[in-house]
DNA sequence: GCCAACGTTGGC
DNA sequence: GCCAACGTTGGC
């Protein structure tokens, strides 16, 4: 089992909507090293859904439902996942929570701003998601 | 709205 | 292969 976040603008995809949906393919990724990790995704890993610009938060837990597949929008070489939504936390665990967790400071999410499929240590993302259920 | 950080492009 | 110029992301 792997841990990963990606990030979305609510604006242009939501949490909410994901929960609606039921599904989504995560495609449209333009950036090689967002792309690989899209490629090191498993069946079943877990991925953290966090919102960008607006929201700043955490807000849930997605699974990948489907490995690596070409990204339907392009014949360029780029690929997408398809993500379900897994569980809400019970209280969004924002960046500023995460910046000021000593524990968290060496997570792309803190240290590389804008990458935007990342891979998460399993501690990492256990300290997450606890904070999220208090 | 600004701008820092980062990635990509393209001239040399 | 270097690096300046440019574009984009995303926090503030």
């Amino acid at each position: 089992m792997q841990y990963w976040l990606v990030k979305s603008e609510p604006s242009a995809y939501s949490w909410e909507r994901l929960l609606r949906e039921g599904k989504v393919i995560w495609d449209g990724v333009r950036n090689y090293a967002a792309r690989n990790n899209l490629r090191n995704m498993k069946q079943g890993d877990q991925v953290l859904f966090y919102h960008s610009n607006e929201g700043l938060a955490v807000t849930g837990i997605a699974k990948v439902s489907r490995e690596a597949f070409q990204d339907p929008g392009t014949k360029e070489d780029w690929s997408a996942v398809e993500l379900v939504p897994f569980k809400t936390l019970k209280k969004p665990v924002t960046l500023s929570v995460i910046k000021s967790d000593k524990r968290l400071q060496n997570i792309y999410l803190v240290r590389q701003g804008r990458l935007s499929v990342m891979p998460l240590e399993k501690e990492a993302f256990v300290i997450i998601t606890t904070l999220g259920n208090k």
